[in-house]
RNA sequence: GGGCCGGUAGCUCAGUUGGUUAGAGCACACCCUUGAUAAGGGUGGGGUCGAAAGUUCGAGUCUUUCUCGGCCCA
């Protein structure tokens, strides 16, 4: 007797996975057979899923966290297709904007240019090679991850056709009425010459002069007011020559004290917080005082003060003002407002008709409608004004302090707020706002608080800023009157500058001539072209409108947005405000958002905690179904953990799953043979047989359930651990004796078989989305292959005949009884006496409903044993199960191996 | 600093409306197997559920405070 004589499993598809070798030629594959228009064919006339992919910043190699965002639309896409559905996926890319502008400025520092001698349209252009480079890059490194999609057909933002649209976009807003042209201080870098977003904004630290100055009151219904002085503290003295207002808090108390230390100071009558009290005189060194009065807030009503440069031609009131923002944290408890450098001072001005003004240019330097200090830089401002508040004796005190200041992310120079006129679009005078909410409540959220973030960012928000001075951007196509200032609104012309830019892209409107966008109607004399920029929010917040309402092959609105959770202030949040503004709903019906990589230990990644793991680190050691595996495994609902003991134990699940199908591969020899599952006669089957088609219905149903919640973690893991526990280690280790030592013919070997096929086909589609490399590599290797590749398949449906509730009962209580099996076994391994299972003979002793249950089952199948005896348990046991296990005597059978004192009934012929 | 979200075995995750000794897979330890073999099987150890206080007959599950982490904002 000798190996020839059994069935022993035979593949060729190998244990070793090699996945870095192999995927890339699964992915030439996919190419070669045109894997995306191949379903898109396949799929025609299907109800549409299409997720609406929000463009990456093509800038820069991918890292963890686009890999995750990638990888996971591509499964979410890949489930619904084998779901039935026509499930489109077109990735799109972010072009314009102020990072790829600040590139091509480093490279043109280097070089020693100067970017306002280069024409601007040469610039331009070198931004647009520049994220056409990098278009190329990220196609590549997403395909590499698996991602199918129409990657010859992608869109992008700074494509002519979505340079059209933005602009008729843009020309809605100004035809209703809600865009309009305001003036406020926005976060300006003097060293860019350019407004800042607030994603452009980084708080470092910053070592600031600090002031105490005085305001003289000039009125007040307060007596012990009128010859006292306010004081002031700021940590922009810059902004000293910009002051139009003080603002106090009605509730807090203050205090008039008398100062009697000898300086310019005696017998002066200053006026504070009564809490800001003790740090105003320790910080200003006061030592002797008197306390002239106390009062509350409310009493500075009516309070008029003079400018601390009134005598040298600051000739204005200072009014003051009441205002909620005004706390005890720092500084005197009277805020000097600025309108024009600082958004509070702003809101609360417009309130009391205090206009902000221009009083910093572009590059820093006062205007002129800063006496005295016209054409002086603000950064070198503060001395000077210190010195002049010190002259006029209004200077109580002056120091440095280190805050939390905001910086420009690029050039990290310190920003300020500087009023500019800007493009905004109103959130109320259209009811932008209530549209926006009522759409959020009409939106599925996955998970369910993304609509609760959503919704409490959108009633919050001020109007929305969207112009941006710089050039690599859509231009906000508008006109002004030089006569009357007003904003020429004309859809026609808004058409008219559209369809240019449709044939030559929005560059022409930087050098083309001004009458051409006007048309006859108007003299382009008459008026002025704006040179202001779309903001890029604005921009991908438009991709519905040239994408999903454009293409033929998408529908609007979008089945599915699915990014990151920052995306509730990005692009969930300005696509809403677009699509509300332009169409008065979401371009969404679901919104998906996932949490943030971050390391091992939850904390995010960095450079300077050097905890960084790249994609292509990952690919290169493990492959890319290693990642799309931690992926499906991690839940995406809050913030994914990766580290490489992570990812190795993803790799040991992933080689158990592959052995589970190189298992099945070679009991069948590669010979896949396709079952009609409706036909399987179930009742002719072993009930164990059966019983595994029940688990398989039951896995259908958890698979079903786990799918449409988008739970993929659980999915993942119901899946795992039927490969771990239910196949390998309970089904698999059982049948061996038949599949091995059975004849080929034998019913029990081909009930076997069939079981086999079915779960090949069914674990072959039910991990393709997620396996998409392997289980395209299995698929291609079975002679059964029809469609070409597993990703043109459909899901399984597992007919409910399948579903056995009285035999599941049934034999989850002989698995029970077989656990006890196993320990009694355990014990005798222990002590040396058995080493296989098949070395055992068992006695179970059980109940008599138990025994009545296991009447037709041979526990020395179940078990892996020689032999077993079923008895009555003795009636002094409490228990109802009790297992004896004995050392099998006989002869070892030399096919099959097992013991038996008689000849082997099976292999003795 | 403010808002939101989260912290269950070494790791990835389950834990239904608060109700018996808190579960699974992986990892780990020991043993078996050598006919899935850079595989496979069995047994077992391991958690006072981030911390403290409170509500309750009873809390991983409810409340408060603190702490750590993430995102957003200042």
């Amino acid at each position: 007797m000798s190996k020839n004589n059994i069935n022993l499993p035979k593949t060729t598809f190998s244990m070793k996975a090699n996945l870095q070798n192999r995927e890339p030629s699964i992915i030439d594959y996919w190419d070669k057979i045109d894997l995306y228009n191949k379903l898109r064919s396949l799929r025609k006339g299907r109800e549409k899923f299409v997720l609406h992919d929000g463009p990456p910043y093509a800038n820069g190699d991918i890292h963890m966290g686009t890999a995750l965002n990638k990888i996971l639309k591509d499964i979410i896409v890949k489930f619904h297709q084998m779901d039935g559905n026509d499930s489109v996926y077109v990735p799109g890319w972010d072009c314009h904007g102020l990072p790829i502008e600040w590139k091509i400025e480093e490279q043109y520092k280097k070089n020693k240019k100067n970017k306002n001698e280069v024409p601007i349209n040469e610039f331009r252009k070198e931004c647009r090679d520049f994220a056409t480079k990098w278009i190329g890059v990220h196609k590549k490194q997403f395909k590499r991850l698996g991602v199918v999609g129409d990657w010859e057909n992608y869109y992008s933002t700074m494509s002519f056709d979505a340079e059209a649209q933005i602009v008729r976009e843009l020309g809605k807003f100004l035809k209703e009425g809600s865009l309009y042209r305001g003036y406020k201080p926005v976060l300006w870098s003097t060293v860019e010459k350019t407004a800042l977003a607030d994603a452009e904004v980084e708080y470092m630290d910053h070592k600031s002069d600090t002031i105490y100055a005085v305001f003289k009151v000039k009125k007040s219904y307060v007596e012990e007011l009128l010859n006292s002085e306010i004081i002031i503290w700021t940590t922009t003295p810059w902004t000293i020559p910009a002051n139009r207002a003080l603002a106090y808090n009605k509730n807090l108390k203050y205090v008039i004290i008398k100062i009697e230390d000898e300086s310019d100071f005696k017998d002066r009558k200053i006026v504070v917080a009564e809490g800001l009290l003790k740090s105003l005189l320790e910080n200003c060194e006061i030592k002797k005082y008197t306390k002239v009065k106390s009062f509350i807030g409310k009493d500075f009503k009516g309070t008029t003060c003079v400018h601390p440069f009134s005598k040298i031609g600051f000739n204005y009131d200072i009014p003051m003002l009441e205002a909620d923002f005004v706390t005890l944290e720092q500084g005197s408890g009277i805020v000097h407002c600025a309108p024009s450098h600082g958004p509070d001072d702003f809101n609360l001005c417009l309130k009391n008709n205090i206009k902000a003004e221009e009083t910093v240019d572009d590059d820093g330097k006062y205007t002129k409608h800063v006496p005295l200090f016209e054409g002086i830089h603000i950064f070198k401002a503060n001395k000077i004004i210190i010195e002049k508040l010190k002259e006029q004796k209004n200077l109580l005190y002056n120091g440095e302090l280190v805050h939390s200041y905001p910086h420009s992310w690029r050039s990290k120079a310190p920003l300020v707020h500087r009023a500019t006129p800007q493009w905004f679009i109103s959130m109320e005078s259209h009811g932008l706002r209530k549209k926006a909410l009522k759409s959020i409540d009409e939106t599925k959220f996955y998970p369910n608080k993304g609509k609760e973030r959503l919704k409490s960012m959108i009633e919050l928000r001020p109007d929305w800023c969207v112009s941006r001075q710089r050039v690599w951007g859509v231009p906000i196509p508008v006109f002004l009157s030089k006569k009357t200032n007003q904003v020429l609104i004309d859809s026609e012309v808004t058409e008219n500058i559209a369809s240019i830019f449709e044939k030559e892209g929005a560059d022409c409107w930087f050098e083309g001539e001004t009458q051409r966008f006007l048309g006859k109607k108007y003299k382009s004399s008459d008026y002025q072209k704006m040179t202001d920029i779309v903001e890029v929010w604005f921009d991908s917040g438009s991709t519905h409108a040239y994408v999903l309402e454009k293409r033929a092959d998408l529908k609007w609105p979008a089945s599915m947005y699915l990014e990151g959770s920052d995306q509730h202030r990005g692009w969930f949040h300005s696509s809403l405000l677009e699509s509300c503004g332009t169409r008065g709903r979401a371009p969404f019906d679901n919104i998906l958002s996932h949490g943030f990589v971050v390391d091992g230990k939850g904390l995010k990644m960095s450079k300077s905690l050097g905890n960084i793991i790249s994609p292509e680190d990952i690919l290169k050691k493990y492959g890319a179904d290693i990642l799309r595996i931690w992926v499906a495994a991690s839940d995406y609902a809050e913030d994914l953990r990766i580290d490489y003991s992570i990812l190795e134990q993803h790799a040991e699940s992933y080689r158990k799953i592959r052995n589970t199908f190189r298992y099945i591969l070679g009991n069948l020899n590669d010979n896949y043979e396709k079952i009609n599952f409706e036909k399987v006669n179930i009742k002719e089957l072993p009930q164990l047989e059966q019983y595994m088609l029940q688990k398989v219905y039951n896995l259908y149903a958890t698979f079903n359930k786990n799918f449409k919640k988008y739970n993929f973690h659980t999915l993942y893991k119901e899946l795992l651990n039927f490969c771990t526990s239910d196949l390998s280690a309970f089904y698999f280790d059982i049948r061996k004796d038949t599949l091995y030592c059975d004849p080929i013919n034998s019913k029990k070997r081909k009930s076997s078989i069939l079981f086999l096929n079915i779960i090949l086909e069914v674990l072959l589609k039910w991990f393709a989305p997620i396996l998409s490399f392997t289980t395209e590599e299995i698929y291609t290797l079975l002679k059964l292959n029809t469609k070409g590749s597993i990703h043109l398949e459909d899901f399984p449906i597992i007919p409910a005949n399948w579903n056995n509730k009285e035999l599941s009962n049934k034999w989850s209580k002989l698995v029970q009884i077989r656990d006890k099996c196993n320990s009694s076994i355990e014990l005798k391994r222990a002590s040396k006496e058995i080493g296989s299972s098949l070395e055992a003979n068992l006695i179970l002793n059980l109940s008599e409903e138990l025994i009545l249950l296991t009447k037709d089952i041979d526990f020395a199948e179940l078990c892996i044993t020689s032999g077993a005896k079923i008895d009555k348990i003795s009636k002094d046991d409490t228990e109802e199960i009790n297992i004896k296990t004995s050392k099998a005597k006989g002869q070892k059978c030399p096919v099959c191996w097992k013991i038996n004192t008689k000849p082997c009934k099976r292999h003795s012929l």
